[in-house]
DNA sequence: GCGGTTGATGATATCGCTAACATGCTTTCT
DNA sequence: AGAAAGCATGTTAGCGATATCATCAACCGC
């Protein structure tokens, strides 16, 4: 086979072909593959017909220039290796499946300035909506989706300044909600464990939420730990552990950034021959498969990734749709977060 | 801000309307994007300018109608939810970012109906190529492909009838290479856990290199379990273990068809009071972060997902350049497996 | 000083499809 | 019966970019 070689070049068949073959007009071919009603089933059949025999595919990047529609949705996440985005892009392409659009994803590697440039290049396919996560973006990034005129919706997050539709939850609460839950379990002396850097917002943001809520209760809040940068593995997760039970020895209870370090804290504590909870207690975020399946389990904090990414698909394409009047349709979705207690704290 | 909506259309400005403001032709436009050096400097220079001020974005859509050129590449994995995968898609996506192409990824939730659908939807596209993930596929997808006359790579296997390019490895040979690494520690009486059906094409040669192995060392190999639908989870792990331990309470190490079930299994025992690797070794496959965090750690087979995906965006942009001639260019690269040998076997 | 090369730019003709309107022809209504 | 409406299809004109060839200076060597 010669395939995408030099002078190997393949001569597709185009609609023209199909439409030769079946002795119709290429608009009756292009209505039989779009609007099949619109045809008699007589020439539908012979346009298939002919659609199969020359092996057929439609072009749409030329449909798309004419319809001024391309069917992509574009959606920018952190990582897609881990598994919380990668369930919220599970939901998104599941969402975007019903409406047949076609997903363009991309990842920051929590980089406002990859962000950039990714929304840079993936506006140039023209998306119809675009989806992304976290409210932080550079000025040029927001000044780039202000012109492109299109639907764009911020996950992840409650930005304060939203560039238009919002599909998230506040870390600062939802963290917050996990101390007071384990404050009332009894634990006082906490201790937390994140990323070095402000890289990773939604990290920053659940700090933030931990030194918030225990000031509230007047609790110290001063075990603070950064470790790595972003996203902060299970194994620093591991490390950062000994650097909090070297610091502070009498900490009750450890909450991580994700549960991927809260494991690593606790197999830490098991190397250690540390018990877990009795001897200190761990919880993490975002209720990942890891957290249900640990020994022992670990108490967490479930944001509901997939449901948002199938929420921010659905309000896109609402939008899209010009339905932005309908009854129902709200710019801003604040997403349920509950705490799931297990054995770990 | 009224975006999307119906009449809220903007008319958002085409190179015609920069050529105007910069007082060239649209040529020269199209040339300062895409050959800078092509073009004067002064010249380069109003009409950056012109597009900084109407906040321009080029439209790929057109330009590839003319230039047939999408710079589009298609991935087809399983599942981006599983970090394999997930870190192959990333050495895809790091490995374009160098050639200026773009990801069109997909996932089928490992089935080749649905491998199918992808395929044509893609194609739609008109990619410059195309990943996919193993050797089998329908008929219809086998054609399509052929159809599209742009260069294949088929990664994560060895397929005996390639359809064009190849980055993978044997997973029956990285199996075998697992069980006699264990029989060489000393074990004899091996189990393994799977999932229920064929669908995951992988995992059933994975099983079978694990029976042909123990077949020719001469060893039983009838303790095979198989439970739940690939993707078989950490939860559905830990169910097989017990069900193993039922069945055959005497087995000494338990291979699992990945590290997340490996690692199921290694918590079902941790609950149940058994010691790994003491009373039941366990090993996985994969080499997921996981398997490294672990405690104990888990035994695995590392594959160099990432590295598969990196060779294989290579393979297809020298493919796609026609570079299929270039010394050093194999259409079939074998990867390496390594077997990391940890505490849990 | 003149044929020839190089460099910067422009004019024109598509690329493959679909929107919008036009054309016949049949059906329906009053 | 004649007007109005509906159905199946065709015609034409782009969508927004780029390939290709053409143009016209400036420059080069001998």
């Amino acid at each position: 086979m010669d395939k995408g070689g030099p002078g190997g070049e393949i001569q597709r068949p185009t609609m023209a072909d199909v439409a030769q073959h079946a002795g119709v007009s290429t608009m009756t071919v292009s209505r039989a593959l779009k609007n099949p009603d619109l045809v008699s089933e007589a020439t539908r059949d012979r346009i298939m017909a002919a659609v199969d025999e020359l092996g057929y595919v439609l072009d749409q990047s030329a449909g798309s220039l004419s319809s001024r529609r391309t069917g992509f949705i574009a959606a920018i996440v952190p990582s897609i290796n881990n598994s919380n985005f990668s369930d919220t892009a599970r939901g998104i392409t599941d969402a975007l499946e019903e409406s047949g659009e076609q997903l363009l994803l991309g990842y920051t590697d929590y980089s406002v300035e990859k962000e950039e440039r990714l929304i840079e290049s993936m506006l140039r396919r023209r998306p119809e909506g675009i989806i992304l996560t976290g409210g932080r973006h550079t000025d040029r990034a927001r000044k780039l989706l202000s012109n492109a005129g299109i639907p764009v919706v911020e996950t992840w997050d409650l930005p304060a300044n939203p560039i238009d539709l919002v599909v998230g939850f506040s870390n600062e609460e939802a963290m917050g909600l996990l101390v007071r839950t384990l404050h009332q379990k009894g634990y006082r002396r906490f201790g937390y464990i994140g990323g070095t850097t402000e890289r990773d917002t939604r990290g920053s943001q659940r700090r933030a939420g931990f030194v918030e809520a225990l000031h509230q209760l007047g609790l110290p809040h001063d075990r603070l730990i950064s470790f790595g940068v972003p996203p902060i593995s299970m194994q620093q997760g591991a490390e950062a552990l000994a650097s909090m039970l070297e610091q502070w020895p009498d900490t009750e209870v450890v909450i991580c950034v994700s549960d991927l370090s809260a494991f690593g804290a606790l197999t830490e504590c098991q190397r250690r021959g540390i018990r877990v909870p009795e001897d200190v207690a761990i919880a993490g975020f975002g209720n990942y498969e890891i957290a249900a399946c640990a020994h022992p389990r670990i108490t967490s904090v479930d944001v509901g990734c997939y449901e948002i990414g199938r929420l921010a698909a659905q309000q896109l394409a609402q939008a899209i749709n010009g339905r932005r009047s309908d009854p129902g349709f709200r710019a801003r979705i604040v997403t349920d977060c509950k705490v799931v207690q297990r054995e770990s704290a």
